[in-house]
DNA sequence: GGGGAGAGATGCCGC
DNA sequence: GCGGCATTTCTCCCC
């Protein structure tokens, strides 16, 4: 357990210098803002981090249990008897305070990283994928340039049929519900209304559909096609020896 | 920077302890499960929780930029030039592995916390102020007890205008959205093909709406409230120092 | 365990 | 800044 005023000095200091400050502590946290919350005194880690996010973690959850967003204030106020971190955002008009009774340990370090990460698998991968392969809805599909998709919104996929007949996909990279169907419905109509024009098919593109979601998509004339999500890195998968080569 | 055998032996022995890990290192990250990705070198602070969640944070944000959920095995493994960790989710299938070029800093410390948060001002808090206080969607609105509204799904609150008919109200704490919109007109047909009849009023109840959200509602024939959400700790609020009532 | 829906959602991109 | 939408969403409740 670490003293106060060593407490106070170590992470004032860290706070000025912008950096990756980390601590253990038995607290309790009180916040107001978009809501209100209490949380009674238990052990968490808390983070500060060098723009100034603010995260209180509970052993157990991959959420944090009380957070402030990357800009707030953190001022130090104690007393004999207690030791305060007063957080504050004024352009958000948040709040959170916490109350700590002690603190296990207290490490600060300067970060530096400039690196985005990489992601593959994602729902604009998998209509990359449809574009390139249209006979993954069915034979015949032709889909239309991704240029002019942007004049009708934000579909995934659209092109036309055998048949010449306007189709609009929706791609879900997990199951299916509900909203995606009233999602698909959503923008079917929104063309049909913005080219006048009546047939076009809707097509919903996911793994799977829950059943619920089956019968309404059915119920609205629309169909559901199952196409997995691809993954682009998928060497990585197979050769987990050549960690090196990225 | 730490020597890698005494890293090894302190994470080792807090990994058995279940204890909660904490230390800021210069790694790259890949991962494996629901999608891919790929993390280039930089500084991170990496959580290692008593219940076997992983975090992996970058000195910005408030999310992880990469994460293993609850249960996941850790296992170390090094050579003279390389130290990685490498973790897996067997029943999920996911994997994660970070590459160390060098820990900044190791806190781990036993944890134990099993309070819950208290939480107001939430949509149910909403939906529970509307039926105490019927007036503020219209007068003469009359909500039916919660009990029954169980029996037509996840209905925020309905009830009977003055005429006897229908209404469904859709609660939002936020900016009512195109998907509310959709939402409550899910609920509108369910109902009415449920229940048999034909005049069944809609009502979106948020503190605003947009623009394009009011105009598809309106197309549909359904109306909009403005209600603030509440905030039922607003004690806090008011009394910062009163803070130790709780 | 899956389905359904909220969240103090967060983050990204576009206007 | 808001709007619209995906997310390795996460979390909770209920079946």
């Amino acid at each position: 357990m670490l003293d106060h005023v060593f407490f106070i000095a170590k992470m004032q200091d860290a706070l000025n210098k912008n950096e990756m400050i980390v601590f253990g502590a038995h607290c309790a946290v009180w916040y107001s803002g978009r809501a209100e919350s209490y949380l009674p005194d238990g052990d968490r880690l808390i983070i500060i981090k060098p723009d100034k996010t603010l995260l209180i973690h509970q052993p157990s959850g991959s959420a944090p249990i009380n957070y402030m967003k990357e800009g707030c204030k953190v001022h130090i106020n104690h007393s004999d008897t207690s030791l305060f971190l007063n957080c504050i955002n004024i352009p958000l008009k948040e709040y959170l305070d916490i109350k700590l009774n002690s603190v296990h340990f207290f490490e600060s370090h300067p970060m530096e990283d400039i690196q985005k990460i990489q992601l593959a698998g994602t729902e604009e991968d998998m209509a990359d994928m449809i574009y390139k392969n249209p006979e993954l809805i069915e034979p015949g599909f032709k889909p239309v340039s991704k240029e002019e998709q942007t004049k009708y919104g934000f579909i995934d996929v659209f092109g036309y049929d055998k048949n010449n007949v306007l189709v609009i996909i929706e791609c879900k990279r997990y199951s299916a519900d509900l909203s995606a169907v009233t999602q698909l419905r959503r923008y079917v109509e929104k063309i049909k209304a913005s080219k006048g024009i009546d047939k076009v098919r809707g097509v919903l593109a996911a793994p799977k559909i829950t059943p619920n979601s089956l019968k309404m998509l059915q119920d609205w004339g629309f169909e559901f096609c199952s196409v997995k999500p691809p993954k682009y890195l998928e060497r990585y998968d197979k050769d987990q020896k050549s960690l090196g080569d990225f």
